[in-house]
DNA sequence: ATTTTTAATGCATAAAAATTCAAAATATGC
DNA sequence: GCATATTTTGAATTTTTATGCATTAAAAAT
């Protein structure tokens, strides 16, 4: 059955690291799914998995959730849509906002540059803030546009 | 030069859509870059590029963005942080939110769930979102807590 | 400047994955 | 139920990708 059987490999690959076909092969017939590559490779094409680097520089199939990508996508376009404008002015960044946004946008400027920061302010469209010096603000207002502008 | 020639290969196959690594040479060649299969798949190595499934079930190699995923998902975290309670009530769901951010998620929830939103307010840190009937809302406060709270 | 060490590359080959072609299984209309 | 279309699968093969080993080039040390 090929749908059970691409669920159970879903299930394989998220909770070990699967480098090859052959090794998921292996799991899948510890599951009683005996198949051969052939038909792993065509599930793996269906399912649109995806062979990553991993950081120790191995391989490892992955499964791109689009659905909770798309999600993020999504939201984070709310987000980058209501940024208006981003200027540095000496130590200090202002970023306007559609009107009710400023919180939000605020609360992300905030973990995006955490360290930076000596604090903020946030209204109902503006945010205001306050860096260590001059050169600070404008690397920061630099970052922030092209985390927020450019999708 | 390996570092130009790698900075080439993440040029190439953001331009075009490069299937194999025979693919990747000859375009590389274009560019008077005369290498061989072997080191072509080493650079993919430590470039760290993956070779994923487009939706018509062809292949292609792609860059993942490490800094933009990562940026994308710190902001997602600021928005599903910031819901606290999600609850349908007849055709009505509410949504509960930190202080200042109901805005903010009101215009995620409505661009999720578009079609399906007669109408919707936020408040300081409320949301009140208007379905044509109660099964609806009871699918939809659903289906924002999976999107919402399970990152 | 010469030696030593380290990194980069290619050739040949092994390993892994995709595809072709044919058969078996499953579904669909009559 | 039977015939026909569609889908799923495997064996063999081809294509694609990774790797061991040798060579050369570059960098560092003496």
């Amino acid at each position: 059955m090929k749908s059970l059987r691409q669920q159970k490999i879903l299930e394989i690959i998220e909770n070990n690291d699967i480098d090859t076909q052959e090794a998921l092969i292996a799991k899948l017939a510890e599951a009683g799914y005996n198949v051969t590559q052939t038909t792993i490779s065509r599930d793996i094409n269906q399912l649109k998995l995806v062979k990553a680097v991993t950081a120790d520089g191995s391989y490892k199939y992955i499964v791109p959730d689009v659905k909770r990508e798309n999600n993020k996508t999504v939201m984070n376009s709310a987000l980058t849509d209501a940024v208006i404008k981003i200027e540095a002015a000496k130590n200090i960044v202002v970023v306007k906002t559609l009107s009710g946004m400023a919180n939000a946008i605020a609360v992300c400027v905030d973990s995006l540059n955490h360290n930076e920061i000596v604090g903020s302010v946030a209204g109902d469209d503006t945010i205001i803030i306050v860096t260590k010096d001059d050169s600070i603000a404008e690397a920061m207002a630099l970052n922030l546009k092209t985390a927020f502008k450019f999708d």
